[in-house]
DNA sequence: TTCTAATGTCATGAT
DNA sequence: GTATCATGACATTAG
């Protein structure tokens, strides 16, 4: 293919240049750009924009109607719903399954570890783990690898290259992209690397040896380390959870750095599914049976006990050196993060990480715990929550955990946001777009009977509706056009262009619920219930607007306080500000009481729609004017798409002349170095001996073997030229 | 006041 | 036949 599109550039540029030289106008531009789709995309590459797609169609496949499947950020839709579905196993515990993956991806990089000889693993690293425990030379030399492994993902396969000669590259590449995705989560490849934690294992059995550590330290540990194991929601493989869900994770995740043996076997079980000897299933077996043992029981206190109660000598607690009052939770997750590689791992979302202190010489892990405040400083920022909170919800929620809280609960993840996350990790699953979630809880809201429109406040409702019909449906342009500019609501996220216009298409979003489109990511929850915001500090401020279907007159008359308040008044202004931001079609919604907002009448599927329209008893009217909504909503969408992709047809074509043209003159800039050509009509000029210049094969007809008499080679239209080197 | 860009809407054809 | 999409044409609105 590279060699056919060499070849057809080349052969018409040249085809082109003679022509032109010859007097014939050639629009190469045309022809090669645009009006000839299959030759562009002999050249350039199929596009996109060209691709007749049925949008209703992929709405299923690409799980949900977030984002067009011709959209250019498909990619960064991809990340960010993997980085969401990352966070929404956040609040999950979610009991390690028998994912091989992890195995796989995992294996002993010398090709030694069958999977049933763990022992094996150990005999090959236990001489390097005492060193990395011992050795402070060492310990730097393993952070240093850690760090650059962490610099360079491509190194990566240095760490566990998956030596397998049964893996194909395919095999081989999935296994980098799961890698990658661990990395990104934080847990670096070593956290899963049967070596590594080999070799803390021998550590640990040294430890152990010494008398160091209890047994029920390690059964404690076993469970919290596998109660640790998070499963991603995308490609299921198991790994160790970051940010512990609860406080007996987080506090019982201290010891999974210093446990026995079989806390190390507990960590591998799960991970080694499937080619593990029956001994180490029968121990995931036994581990799984403790986790459920665990969910039940309350252990953190016992934990914490035991943590606490570690002897001061021993090296493991020295380097945590860990006080009892000291608030671990935090510290805790960033230790697990930076284990292996994760702290550069984690660098990706802060590069504050990257300040820390790797290693010190006594350190077997680069990341110190002890260094409390400086941990919790970074969490807030490095917390896949941030990536998702504004700063200003995520630096008060990071207060909350802040070292300066006695308690450690307050440290933990409030559940509230929890809750959050797992909103946004349903409004994943339908897609992504964060728009969605409202979607979503509008659906929500729908089953348990809170209508959006007619239930909050049903008589102001009606006055307001009763006055915007009035105006909305006798003269069409009541609204304005910001109203049109911001109803691009899921149209986008359903088309999948992601126009600049997000911002207003949570407007439009909001306009029909109701939000504030500022916060509207952030407290879909307190639409619900805003009791709940108790619950989250950070949102107390949040001035919600639970008004915006009232009319101004309403707003007025009705139960506002006194316009004093600025928080009030700016509450009026903003469903003032809503009110004028609703569509046509919303406010004709509102007038006729349709029970469900103009999103889901034109984004649901048609079954779905059908579905929703029976569920209720909608008269003529209101079934005709959901209709037109629905016809009038999908073609704005297609109109936007089609605008959209006429610009970026126009916007490519001109860079496509530009680049033609550049290279046209290249090419004739070449050209006219080589040789200097002169059109010299039949004849050559006197004094000159012709050379009969190489002619382009099929253009020029050479009649120097044909017995002519002239010497100059003949076009094919019968003219002569001669040419001649200067 | 006019022009222009952006957007919504309708009609129509295609799938 | 229906639903949906694509697109040209026109209307409306804001700057």
């Amino acid at each position: 293919m590279l060699s056919l599109k060499k070849y057809l550039t080349e052969g018409l540029l040249q085809f082109t240049i003679l022509l032109s030289l010859i007097g014939v106008r050639v629009d190469v531009d045309t022809y090669l750009t645009s009006q000839l789709p299959p030759l562009r995309e002999i050249i350039l590459g199929p596009s996109s924009a060209y691709t007749q797609t049925q949008f209703h169609n992929l709405r299923n496949t690409l799980d949900g109607y977030g984002i067009h499947p011709k959209s250019i950020d498909l990619d960064n839709y991809f990340t960010a719903r993997r980085l969401l579905s990352q966070v929404r196993a956040l609040d999950r515990f979610q009991v390690p399954t028998t994912e091989v993956n992890a195995w796989l991806v995992h294996r002993d990089p010398e090709g030694s570890v069958s999977g049933s000889q763990p022992s094996s693993g150990l005999a090959l690293e236990s001489s390097s783990g005492l060193q990395d425990v011992t050795g402070p030379d060492n310990g730097v030399r393993e952070s240093e690898t850690e760090q650059g492994f962490s610099e360079d993902l491509e190194d990566l396969g240095a760490v566990a290259p998956p030596v397998t000669g049964d893996l194909t590259k395919e095999d081989i590449d999935l296994i980098d992209i799961l890698w990658r995705q661990d990395i990104d989560l934080g847990a670096g490849r070593e956290v899963f690397d049967y070596s590594h934690r080999q070799k803390e294992q021998d550590v640990d059995k040294e430890q152990q040896d010494g008398g160091e550590q209890e047994d029920t330290w390690a059964s404690e540990g076993t469970e919290a380390l596998a109660r640790d194991l998070l499963v991603d929601g995308e490609t299921g493989e198991s790994f160790p959870a970051q940010f512990p869900a609860d406080v007996s994770s987080i506090t019982e995740a201290v010891p999974s750095e210093s446990e026995s043996p079989a806390l190390q076997n507990s960590l591998l079980s799960p991970l080694l599914t499937g080619t593990e000897s029956p001994f180490d299933l029968e121990q995931q077996w036994q581990d799984l049976m403790s986790i459920m043992e665990m969910q039940a029981m309350e252990v953190n206190t016992s934990a914490n006990e035991i943590l606490y109660s570690a002897p001061p000598g021993d090296p493991l607690s020295t380097n945590y050196s860990l006080a009892p009052n000291t608030p671990i939770n935090q510290n805790v997750s960033l230790h697990q993060a930076s284990l292996g590689g994760c702290s550069q791992d984690f660098s990706l979302f802060s590069p504050e990480v990257e300040s820390l202190p790797v290693a010190s010489s006594s350190t077997l892990l680069p990341l110190v715990p002890s260094n409390s405040t400086n941990l919790n400083s970074t969490f807030g920022s490095t917390s896949l929550a941030g990536l998702f909170f504004p700063p200003q919800l995520n630096g008060t929620a990071n207060d909350t955990a802040g070292p300066e809280l006695p308690d450690p609960l307050g440290g933990l993840l409030d559940e509230a946001m929890l809750d959050e996350i797992s909103l946004m990790d349903l409004a994943i699953e339908e897609g992504f777009n964060p728009v969605q979630a409202s979607q979503l809880e509008e659906e929500f809201d729908s089953d348990s009977g809170l209508s959006l429109d007619s239930s909050h406040s049903p008589s102001s409702l009606s006055s307001s509706e009763g006055s915007s019909s009035s105006s909305s449906s006798s003269s069409s342009s009541s609204s304005s056009a910001s109203s049109s500019a911001s109803s691009s609501f899921s149209e986008e996220g359903a088309v999948g262009y992601s126009s600049d216009s997000e911002t207003l298409d949570l407007e439009e979003a909001e306009g029909a619920v109701g939000y504030q489109p500022e916060y509207s990511k952030f407290c879909r929850m307190s639409y619900q219930d805003p009791s709940q915001l108790s619950c989250l500090p950070y949102l107390e401020h949040v001035g919600h607007n639970h008004t915006y279907n009232m009319a101004p007159s309403a707003l007025d008359s009705a139960d506002l306080p006194p316009p004093s308040t600025l928080k009030k008044g700016s509450k009026e202004k903003q469903a003032d500000f809503l009110d004028k931001q609703m569509s046509r079609d919303e406010h004709r919604a509102r007038a006729m009481k349709i029970p469900f907002t103009n999103d889901k009448i034109i984004n649901l599927p048609v079954e779905e729609f059908n579905e929703l329209l029976s569920k209720y008893q909608l008269s003529e009217a209101q079934l005709s004017l959901i209709r037109d909504i629905r016809r009038r909503g999908k073609n704005k969408m297609a109109a936007q798409n089609c605008r959209k992709r006429k610009l970026d047809t126009i916007l490519n074509l001109e860079r496509d002349v530009e680049d033609l043209q550049r290279d046209k003159a290249r090419l004739l800039r070449e050209k006219e170095n080589e040789k200097c050509m002169y059109w010299a009509g039949d004849y050559p000029p006197p004094g000159f001996q012709p050379q009969a210049a190489s002619p382009q094969p099929g253009l020029l007809e050479d009649s120097l073997g044909g017995g002519s008499e002239h010497a100059a080679p003949r076009w094919l239209d019968g003219s002569r030229t001669s040419v001649f080197i200067c």
